[in-house]
DNA sequence: GCCAACGTTGGC
DNA sequence: GCCAACGTTGGC
């Protein structure tokens, strides 16, 4: 089982909608970049990851599974774009910030605070079980 | 709203 | 195959 994490901007995907499609899911359409989709290549039913807001909030805010394995995205005809499909797990009890986690020397590796441009990233399980305890949530 | 960082495209 | 130009992401 991995850890993952995924960006999206609340004004185009936020996690309320994502909270909102329940135990369906929704495709994480859209990815054009060859790292992020080799990343949700990866991905295994069942593999956990982190729903952060980015520009304008820059927080992690929930935790989704992935419930469906890289498939074509529906949102092209290209056929080298595939994406997951994710479905809300649970929302954390307090929003990690991106300050928060470049504040904490346990996270000073994690890609979210490195590589600020890959919109879908591994998370260790180390910087899972950080960011779930500043998040005052279950990991 | 600006701009740095980075990825992609396309001319050569 | 190199690299300049361009487009996009996302922090500030």
């Amino acid at each position: 089982m991995r850890y993952w994490l995924f960006k999206s901007e609340a004004e185009v995907w936020s996690w309320d909608q994502q909270f909102a499609k329940g135990e369906v899911g929704e495709e994480w359409n859209g990815v054009r970049n060859y790292q992020a989709r080799n990343n949700m290549r990866e991905m295994q039913i069942g593999d956990l990851g982190f729903f952060y807001h980015s520009r304008a909030e820059k927080e992690v805010v929930g935790i989704v599974e992935v419930c469906a394995l890289a498939h074509p995205d529906s949102t092209t005809d290209d056929e080298r774009w595939e994406c997951v499909d994710i479905k809300a797990v649970r929302s954390f009890n307090k929003p990690v910030t991106l300050a928060m986690c470049k504040d904490d020397p346990r996270l000073s590796d994690m890609v979210l605070v490195n590589n600020t441009r890959l919109s879908v990233q591994p998370v260790s399980p180390e910087e899972w079980k950080v960011v779930c305890e500043l998040g005052e949530t279950n990991p």
